[in-house]
DNA sequence: TTTTATTGATTGATCAGTCAATCAACATTA
DNA sequence: TAATGTTGATTGACTGATCAATCAATAAAA
């Protein structure tokens, strides 16, 4: 045979592909020539590997919420108190990687698909489940259970909130700013309920 | 069959037929053909009138983003006093029309066709300045400038948000929900900013 | 008759997906 | 060691479908 094992470098280097076209062009609208253009092999051989382009998309998102989990479970590693592991989960929402232009434009354009793919709704479903329970989990030895439900929905809808306005890239809210805002909603927030 | 001054009147039938479909469909990856269909013409019409679809795309926008105008205006105008308009600008951004699934998923798909379209951009962009000088017009009046800055930036995020989870149809956070969270956070800093 | 409204038919471009053919490493065999 | 067969990797060329856009033709109103 070739070069044996090209499969799962093949399989990587495509699912990158994806990522970098998708966040560049803004949309899922991409064509596999694209995709497989930039990552060096023919557009036949995606198709070979994943067999349909929805597969490769649907991979390709998967690959993101890994990167954002893996990202997640370090953080909440490293802190040791519950309001430190709440920093955490919003520090990494809003870390380098995931705030950068691309990776906004292509979290939006999955967000778009899932209307209409079941399959990226349920990846985006649990993405929302793992950040609210997060959120939740440690909110709770601050205050009581219902009122860390009601912060929680909160945190969640201003970290979505924030992204989607970055992603017009009109706003001068950067990443410091957006953490700020954040941790300021949480504090508060907690302080209120302590009263 | 035509009646001379038909102009107007497909005009509106073809925006509201787009409006319809990017709804139903989530997406802006509609064809001319479904929204003429809907419409209840022929796709070459939609042409005679538009010149393109992309021409037809942004006065569907440019609509959306009328309606959502008046709207705001109207429930401004009905309210007294700083706080209260703050609860109007409020409860117009989840007012039932703008909170159907089909409007989130028209919105969304702008949002998504926004990273490719200058044009679309433009209207977004000033859709979020509108918010954000409605909020902090009348925050003003309540707390110092800064502080109005920074609230108003919070709640636009907070709305956007609840928006953007709102089209996963995963969350049971509905509108009286979103609402009362959304006003909750103005409360709450509010009270945090008169210390 | 002239102007406006309207459509069916057609075109040209774009793409996802298919397929038969080629290539290169390895194993086997003589 | 050298020839040969085997198989995964890879591609160019092709197909069928879809769609935006165009245009010539028709129908009605002015």
């Amino acid at each position: 045979m070739p070069k044996v094992g090209m499969e799962p470098m093949r399989r990587k280097a495509l699912v990158d592909a994806a990522l970098r076209v998708i966040g560049d062009h803004g949309s899922l609208s991409v064509t596999m020539s694209e995709i497989a253009k930039q990552a060096g092999v023919s557009p036949a051989l995606a198709h070979h590997y994943f067999g349909s382009k929805e597969q490769l998309l649907i991979e390709t998102i998967r690959s993101l919420l890994k990167q954002l989990r893996d990202d997640a479970v370090t953080a909440l590693k490293a802190a040791r108190t519950p309001r430190e592991k709440l920093s955490a989960v919003i520090r990494v929402s809003f870390h380098a990687d995931q705030f950068a232009p691309q990776t906004i434009a292509a979290w939006l354009a999955f967000y778009a698909e899932a209307q209409r793919s079941e399959e990226t709704r349920r990846f985006l479903v649990i993405y929302a489940r793992r950040l609210r329970s997060n959120l939740v989990a440690n909110l709770k030895p601050l205050c009581p259970a219902d009122v860390a439900e009601h912060i929680a929905e909160g945190v969640a809808a201003m970290i979505d909130g924030l992204y989607i306005r970055q992603s017009l890239g009109s706003t001068r809210v950067g990443a410091e700013a957006s953490i700020a805002l954040t941790e300021d909603y949480v504090t508060i927030q907690l302080r209120e309920a302590a009263r």
